[in-house]
DNA sequence: AATCCACATTTGTCCAATCAAATATACACG
DNA sequence: CGTGTATATTTGATTGGACAAATGTGGATT
């Protein structure tokens, strides 16, 4: 048995102290001590508090992040709390902004592809003409960090790049992102809307979800030097979609 | 412009430290710099070469671990390389416990579910008898951590399990993990193989790889007190299959 | 009243150092 | 020659401190 040091003054310690401190905030976050969308404390006071230096808390913290319960910003302000991301996913953004940038750095699990003619509402939202043909292709898309949550995608793109769509079903296979192959330079990202819906049967169905659910879309515009490529609507569901599976709890950890 | 102080010699650092040497060991792992199942450098090695402290190479290979590119362990020795995780996915792990380990710990879609009866090969490999009725749920699978990796799974499930599985087809859609809705109490791992085996066309075609590309063949069995409940087959492509999207190569930054 | 700037606060990044834990290596011993 | 143990090496965890960068606040100015 190795001697008791002066760095751990608590006998229970099995596990390193960050983690201890990281399953304490869980568990606060679980019982709502630490309301949905309020700041957390500090990392001076959690330090304090946990009798700890901040660097440890900053460990837990970080492990928080990662696992989708809390978001941090550089600055004064920060922190925001997100209680459990697997239910109350929607809510758990910082901000708008934050939901737009999820929504491109995910990935993208390509589905289907079917030819599509615009009708005129359809075709003001992509930024097409009416009557034009288009490729439609659906798909689901995970958001980082860890892949929690899910979406529906519809992405539409103009016919006229049919080389490009059918090259990317033959050589890359179903999973591909769309974006990083079409681009050719930097993208202007021309419009950008968000409305809560109820979800169509189409996309409750394909997810999982009770019909009528509601949901985040999600449109944005793409263009480059050739013209608009890709305009894609994200439906964001405020239901819990996935589910972890840990072995621990399989072992009764 | 703020005054340079003494911390930062280098006047073309405009990202972080640790962002910086993470980018030129990203080069490096990427032309083969340090060679596939390798060791890196170790950390004070590289804090000499970079001329900074140990805390910042720590922090870079933190990012590296966390995006598959290196393993590491605690103790000498550590620290194995996997060049690219898109495209050495399966050499990348440290040990085949490993690989298990990361098979159960990860994101599972299902894609569908049918009735099978068992052959005297299949009932010898799930643990059954010949000529039963189990269910054959497909679906794939993404690795933690990042989900960057991904296999197509088949679990088989006996018969006798029908109410769960159409519980779970209704109530939960088609997302969820077996594993953890079945578990009511600890499961024994009964039976671990593993292979290195070709591709059936039915698999590559689902993961959109080219026919008779190899795979590692995982087959797990699990056991409740109930009995067996679940074997699965986890199919681990050697291929790249999946991309990320960065907003960042979008902008061309 | 609106705007701009200084200041305080908080997080991000970084350093130097220490001890604990895991691991490999070398050496002693049977 | 095989085995086990002591030792060195390396990473994990942690502390305390420091400065930079971002952000909110409040006061001064127009």
């Amino acid at each position: 048995m190795p001697p008791s040091k002066s760095i751990s003054d608590d006998p229970t310690a099995a596990a390193p102290r960050y983690q201890r401190i990281q399953r304490v905030l869980e568990e606060r976050l679980a019982a709502g001590a630490y309301p949905l969308g309020s700041l957390m404390p500090t990392e001076i006071e959690l330090a304090s508090e946990f009798e700890t230096s901040r660097f440890t808390v900053r460990e837990a913290l970080r492990h928080l992040t990662d696992r989708g319960y809390i978001t941090r910003k550089q600055g004064m302000g920060t922190r925001v709390v997100s209680t459990d991301p697997k239910t109350e996913y929607v809510q758990s953004f910082d901000s708008l902004e934050e939901l737009f940038q999820i929504a491109v750095e995910t990935w993208f699990v390509f589905h289907e592809t079917s030819k599509v003619v615009l009708d005129a509402e359809l075709a003001g939202r992509v930024g097409g003409q009416a009557g034009e043909e288009w490729f439609k292709v659906t798909g689901v898309r995970w958001t980082q960090p860890g892949g929690r949550a899910i979406c529906h995608v519809q992405s539409y793109i103009p016919a006229r790049y049919a080389d490009a769509v059918a090259a990317l079903e033959d050589h890359e296979g179903p999973f591909f992102s769309l974006l990083e192959r079409h681009a050719d330079g930097p993208i202007d990202e021309v419009v950008q809307e968000i409305r809560a819906v109820a979800m169509p049967a189409e996309i409750s169905r394909t997810l999982g979800l009770a019909n009528g659910s509601w949901a985040l879309q999600l449109l944005r515009r793409y263009r480059t030097a050739g013209g608009v490529l890709i305009a894609s609507f994200n439906w964001h569901p405020a239901d819990q979609l996935t589910y972890t599976m840990r072995i621990e709890r399989l072992r009764g950890a």
